[in-house]
RNA sequence: GGAGAGAUGGCAGAGCGGUCGAUUGCGGCGGUCUUGAAAACCGUUGACCCGCAAGGGUCCGGGGGUUCGAAUCCCUCUCUCUCCGCCA
């Protein structure tokens, strides 16, 4: 979230950027300011009777030590006026605080300066674009039809299991699966991120701090006995591995790693937006994330974004590079690039990373802060992305590599598959 | 799932109704000594909120209660440990 100081400072500067995001501030800011006022005048209050209870209390204490029971039970009467005026104001300021805690972590991170503006996808701007577009053979077919086959993937069976978009990979198609995550965390690994395995489940706290609750409540799934999370991306937990933590400033940056299922609902995903591969409740993903200086922050982001278009050239898959444009961008993300592979079967581009830089949205929300050599209090950047996601991957390496005679593994990922095609 | 014990500062660990934000040890930081280091010795060392400051307030797992006053008493939740049961 936001810091309350830098709204009270820059509110007409906060609503303008906010508009970037299609996000209209006007009213809510104006109502945090109030509040907070109201927050501070109404807590001076409170501070100011506390303290003078707590000097009645020492000198009643006293005189009951020397005896003098008289004057601490007149002493006592002035402390009940005290309690209950107090209890009064009390009920107030916990009224203020709750009702300002709910908008602030309603109100969306601001974009950064270079942020374009625009509505919809089609106002993102294509930083890069790489790799080849060649069309492919007549008969090239999507990778639904590929996955069956080759008996891959069988929808069919995913389906009776759980439901749509929880597919059964077989065969090569889960060996695949198992040869990309480990080639992935291989290459982060010689990149210099620690390896984590974290828990797939999360409580509402952490869900919180890193900005899923209480904007996107309906895209988790929750498990209501235990009132627990099935975690949409690695982020949330591997980031939440900070949250109430005072780092240290010579440690950062922090880098992890994590492998982990992911769980959407993608509640009104329809068409060929959720035909095969395109888009699953259930998928895999590599996560990188990373915690930065503010200085160093926006360094990192484009070391993150290299790493990545690293790993699909590596692949040799077409990609593009997206700047995203205020309208697309993620309530969390002050700066989003989306990395996108040409599927040549489908003529199309599919999402299969998203580098972010949070700035200290998260690490505000997570108080997450870091100490630097003089004791003095900094607050970092949290960043994060697909290093990478698996689904669409697949889909565009078996679209982009079909031939007559099967499918053909790249070459980097032949030591890790221990096959070289599919057929 | 059953029985018991516990949760205090970076860590260890006192405190069990009043001057305790908290004894002490370790660790960290600064210094003395030393050619340098170690050892020894001295000093220092939590976070948050309000305030220009002085200062005030809050925090001893979370929440609630008793009391003039709670780290200390009561209730409740969560978590940890030990034993038993079950088990990948």
């Amino acid at each position: 979230m936001l810091s309350l100081n830098y709204i009270r400072e820059h509110q007409q500067e906060v609503t303008d950027r906010l508009a970037i995001k299609n996000f209209d501030g006007t009213g809510i800011i104006g109502r945090i300011v109030s509040l907070d006022d109201q927050r501070r005048e109404t807590q001076k209050r409170l501070d100011d009777l506390q303290a003078q209870s707590n000097l009645l209390a020492k000198e009643i204490g006293v005189l009951f030590q020397s005896g003098k029971a008289a004057e601490a039970n007149q002493l006592k009467e002035k402390t009940a006026e005290i309690k209950s005026a107090s209890k009064e104001i009390d009920a107030a300021f916990e009224a203020i605080k709750k009702e300002l805690d709910e908008l602030l972590v309603r109100v969306p991170n601001l974009p950064h300066s270079t942020v374009p503006a625009g509505k919809t996808p089609a106002e993102n701007v294509v930083m890069l674009q790489e790799g080849a577009i060649v069309p492919v053979a007549p008969d090239a077919v999507p990778h639904w039809d590929l996955t069956t086959k080759y008996d891959l993937i069988d929808f069919i069976t995913g389906n009776k299991i759980t439901g749509a978009g929880f597919p059964l990979y077989k065969g090569k198609g889960a060996r695949l699966q198992r040869a990309l995550i480990n080639f992935f965390l291989e290459e982060a690994l010689k990149e210099g991120y620690n390896e984590v395995q974290p828990p797939y489940m999360v409580n509402a706290a952490s869900a919180y701090a890193t900005g899923q609750l209480p904007d996107k409540d309906a895209q988790m799934y929750h498990v209501g006995l235990d009132d627990l999370y099935l975690i949409p991306t690695a982020e949330v937990p591997v980031t939440n591995i900070y949250r109430d933590t005072i780092l240290k400033v010579q440690d950062l940056p922090v880098k992890n790693v994590a492998y982990s299922a992911c769980f959407r609902r993608e509640a009104g995903s329809y068409g060929k937006d959720v035909r095969g591969l395109n888009r699953l409740h259930q998928f895999d993903k590599v996560e990188i994330v990373q915690i930065a200086s503010a200085e160093k922050s926006y360094e990192v982001l484009e070391e993150m974004l290299a790493y990545v278009t690293g790993l699909l050239r590596k692949l040799e898959l077409p990609f593009r590079v997206l700047k995203l444009c205020g309208g697309d961008m993620s309530f969390t993300s002050a700066l989003t690039y989306d990395m996108e592979v040409w599927s040549s079967a489908q003529a199309r581009w599919l999402e299969v990373s998203s580098v972010s830089n949070f700035e200290t949205f998260q690490s505000n929300r997570m108080k997450l802060r870091c100490k630097d050599e003089n004791g003095k209090m900094h607050i970092p950047h949290t960043l994060n992305g697909s290093a990478l996601a698996l689904p669409r991957i697949v889909a565009a390496l078996l679209e982009n590599n079909q031939t007559p005679d099967g499918i053909n593994i790249p070459k980097v990922l032949v030591p890790y598959t221990g096959f070289d095609v599919i057929n």
